[in-house]
DNA sequence: CTGTTAGCGCCTTCAA
DNA sequence: TTGAAGGCGCTAACAG
């Protein structure tokens, strides 16, 4: 038993196929009232239900908004999708979903899909990376996304523009000032802090990664300080786990080039982790040793996730308000290409207890 | 400039468009290698993307499955929507997103939505409710999912099943014990534990919540206990906090009919949250107040939820195969109606500090 | 093995 | 205002 059709209703209701559609659907003015009810009643008598397919092929739009993320469950990027599907609502569009780990290659076939099915406009979250094996896939990326602009759809993008995209129109990129963010929280750590400085970041050539690093070792700059060592690893838990406890034996290392033993009052390290979930990896590496924070270190995140809002010792960190980013990057529907623009957010360094001066155990 | 089409691909190639679309999408077999090569070129020269609308319009079916969570960003269902997301990709379908809030109203509106793009299954994750008020709207979901599935669709629920459904035909449902998962971790923490207990629970009618309460009595009664209190308050963390709140004042009452203070050496409250989330929230109010877990109060949360994993003090919790389950969740492809089945997950109870008997300060 | 002929369900000119 | 006709892009039966 399969749906049944507009034509169905329109015999039912005694008219032409075209006035049943014109009621049902948003057509410029609806037709004489009495005719209208009578389709109207038709109409759910049978349970009719519009086939979107064939009102996209008819229409050549789908309502539908594409969304990449490397990873749904990762809470930085679930709350984006979830500003994405507030957008989306106001829109009244739906949201299709495509999960890529990063890489370009899937991306480059995500945003293939999605142009598959006209998608209306396509947001993609996460950043991408600058490494020499990434190249090809960036640039057939690039590609792909170039097409699907050229083809009227419109990409919303969060964090930087796409990597060798060859025309502007069409990208819209909500612009995340990491860099200065991240410049920021250096400034006022070293206004607070003895200590030697290190940075865990992500795979070098992950272009948010990078760029949070580059303004931490400018924050230390400007605060007179020498460049921070640089640790890099994977750019989520685990990642931040790893390097946490290379980081272990340099801090507890007896006499150790750094000088700051679990026992000593000396100055501690201070992690600079340049995510949230690698600052928790860290914080669980540190503490599988024994060591504790803020007493034998000092840790700071970025992004400000908000289940971790719980976490102890409170995460020092830069807020992101993340689900506007979401909202943001959804192009706006129906707008000429002169509407592709790039509009920016704001972060807020955000101190809390995991990088106070070492003194009393956490409460 | 509008995407190329099969069939400008088909005259570049100087073939009939059928034979096109027998090389470019999976036919039977592809016809002769020479024209076969001379296709492909000739589409991505084009650089030809096939419609899915029309490929779903002809065909009748579009490669979709929708998801229907509460909130994408509660990490709960962003877990069960990775396990969705993978099965789907093993499907090789995308899926399509629709968020909630848990109103039966938009999940009504939600199943038509998917209906209308044809989605060939639906996974309906977040627990229905029975309360009154939803009384109505839950007659109309299952009324909508029930023409969903006479149609031909598919519908994988995660927990119940759907409530209200007439027909077993087309349902799939991810059996989550809940109920003997909570009994279990009653009767593990009656065991080690000598206080009053308490539950944390959602609003009376959401069915998870309401098992989960129903289980952890159970459990208690096995261990000769009397039942606990329930305080109904919201399923999230707001809800925790608030519930953690008015417990503030049980726990800390000098002389309160508890007898436990702070300071006492007394028995303490056992709190059980009926979500981790909850669990986070009512922590945060009690130490808001300046009470620690496990010193003044033991707590436990159900779902062990991968972000919180490094919270201190370590949640005592139900382990639920999140992402197994959202995996299950989703409906076999191309399975006749038989196929509908029940499909079961286990859980573990995994007793960690936060219900720890009341020692030394937190490590 | 290839081409021709019909639709899939809807929207949109165009006449009436 | 309403109906009739054509097409959106593709696939699936048939022929050849």
């Amino acid at each position: 038993m399969a749906a049944s059709t507009l034509t169905e209703v329109a015999r039912l209701a005694g008219v032409s196929p075209a006035t049943a559609s014109r009621v049902l659907n948003g057509s410029a003015r609806t037709p004489g009232p009495d005719i209208a009810e009578r389709v109207r009643k038709a109409a759910d008598s049978l349970g009719y239900i519009p086939n979107a397919q064939a009102q996209g092929l008819a229409k050549s739009s789908s309502g539908l908004i594409g969304l990449i993320v490397h990873d749904i469950a990762d809470p930085y990027f679930s709350a984006i999708a979830r500003g994405v599907q507030t957008a989306a609502r106001h829109q009244n569009k739906m949201v299709l979903l495509a999960t890529t780990a990063g890489s370009p290659a899937d991306e480059r076939a995500a945003v293939a899909a999605f142009a598959a099915r006209r998608a209306d406009s396509i947001v993609i979250a996460g950043s991408r990376s600058t490494r020499t094996s990434d190249r090809q896939g960036n640039a057939e990326l690039a590609a792909e996304l170039d097409r699907y602009c050229r083809n009227g759809g419109r990409v919303g993008v969060v964090g930087h523009a796409v990597v060798g995209a060859e025309s502007d129109e069409g990208y819209h990129v909500v612009e995340v000032p990491n860099e200065d963010l991240a410049a920021a929280l250096a400034r006022e750590l070293a206004a607070s802090h003895a200590g030697e400085f290190v940075i865990i970041a992500g795979p070098e050539g992950l272009l948010t990664s990078d760029d949070r690093v580059r303004g931490f070792q400018r924050g230390l700059a400007d605060a007179g300080l020498p460049p921070a060592d640089v640790l890099h690893t994977g750019f989520d838990r685990t990642g931040g786990y790893e390097a946490g406890l290379e980081l272990t034996a340099r801090i507890s290392a007896p006499g150790g080039s750094r000088g700051a033993g679990p026992d000593a009052g000396y100055p501690r390290l201070c992690i600079f982790a340049v995510n949230d979930v690698m600052a928790i990896g860290a914080t669980a590496a540190l503490r599988s040793k024994g060591l504790r924070i803020p007493r034998d270190a000092a840790i700071a995140g970025f992004d400000d996730i908000e289940t971790l809002r719980d976490f102890r010792p409170a995460l020092s960190t830069v807020r992101l308000p993340l689900e506007e980013i979401g909202r943001l990057a959804v192009p706006v529907a129906g707008s000429g290409p002169t509407a592709a623009a790039t509009v920016g957010v704001t972060g807020e360094v955000t101190l809390r207890r995991s990088t106070e001066p070492a003194g009393e155990p956490a409460t």
